[in-house]
DNA sequence: GTCTATATTCTGATAGAC
DNA sequence: GTCTATCAGAATATAGAC
């Protein structure tokens, strides 16, 4: 109890570094971000970043880490959730998935971007990473089973689904040079895309 | 004519650099790429990357603007095609980006990656670069009028057309981990979407 | 734990021979 | 034009005092 306090009034050392790295490395990805901007950002020494750290690399890998997690972590909480129609599937994946992407656009672009680069290592990681990995892909299964989907209108499906959810975002800057450009409006539009997504997805679902 | 002939059998010195330059900057971004790797990529000497190019910041910023206008050309040859209805014009699109995504995936994800470092930098040449640029503006304009749309409606054609085109890019290897993964199927299902990205869209029209 | 000073390696760029 | 050798500065990491 008392920790959980001081850590939210006065964060340690290790801890400022640690947000200082999260922010930089994410935002900038690991080759452009120097250790001394990490040490500026944070407010303290340089060395302290090896002290508590050891090295550039073991700082990035537990960013890179809990960054991932945080991306899959809505993924396997939706999937977790039992006893759902398809329909209600989506529903809450369209609008959890947009409430993430709103609170967390810098990590979206860092798997982006950055998580390529270490794909092969990552992809032996991943099952320990998201114990409901292979829950996920059992929940896809039956749904085939149970809807009577093809491997191609999965394909189809789970691209649309996730197109239509990140576009806002890859196109940010572009749309608001449309409209009134405003982060008030843009909020707004994305609430009406949380709704619109499932009915959208339904009216696709006729097309052949 | 010989110079055409020379360039395909014997690519010059410059070529050769630029062309390594080309490959490892847009799939990595100008931090982690190092002089040395361009000039071993090119089979040089590190010296003759700063006697052709000067800096390692000019060489970027050539493979920048030139990734940029490739990514742009298809935007503005499509919409430079005089006459043609609203339906047509997301016909074209939808098609001709599907093609060009999946010749240069690379330049996509550089665009979405290096892109935001330069923004500013950027933005003044983005006009001189796309002479189109104001033409777009003028066909958005017209056709809002014409089809009787509203900025939010653009908001969500554009989101949504954008998001169906390029979905099966991002998610690419997840998408390969549900079916047999082979590159030729993955390319039967972005033949599909381009005829059925249209239908999708018009079945997409009358929801509210 | 934290700092200053320094060691070490990396990286971009140039000088000068050919 | 091309290469080898090298410089100057940047960047990561450590030693050692406090």
């Amino acid at each position: 109890m008392s920790k959980k306090v001081k850590t939210l009034v006065d964060p340690t050392t290790e801890e400022k570094i640690k947000e200082a790295a999260r922010k930089l490395f994410t935002q900038k990805g690991f080759a452009a971000v120097k250790t001394r901007d990490i040490a500026s950002e944070a407010g303290i020494n340089l060395a302290l970043l090896n002290y508590y750290f050891r090295s550039k690399e073991k700082l990035f890998e537990i960013i890179m880490v809990e960054n991932l997690q945080q991306f899959l972590q809505g993924l396997s909480l939706i999937s977790n959730e039992e006893n759902k129609s398809f329909d209600d599937l989506i529903e809450k994946f369209a609008g959890s998935y947009t409430t993430w992407l709103t609170k967390n656009p810098d990590i979206f672009f860092f798997i982006l971007s950055e998580i390529k680069n270490d794909l092969a290592r990552l992809d032996m990681k991943l099952d320990s990473l998201i114990p409901e990995r292979s829950g996920m892909r059992k929940k896809i299964q039956e749904m085939m089973k149970t809807e009577k989907m093809t491997d191609q209108d999965i394909f189809h499906l789970m691209s649309n689904m996730i197109g239509l959810i990140i576009a806002p975002f890859i196109l940010k800057h572009l749309l608001q040079g449309i409209s009134d450009g405003s982060e008030k409006q843009f909020n707004e539009r994305l609430e009406e895309r949380k709704k619109l997504i499932p009915l959208w997805l339904k009216a696709m679902k006729g097309v052949k």
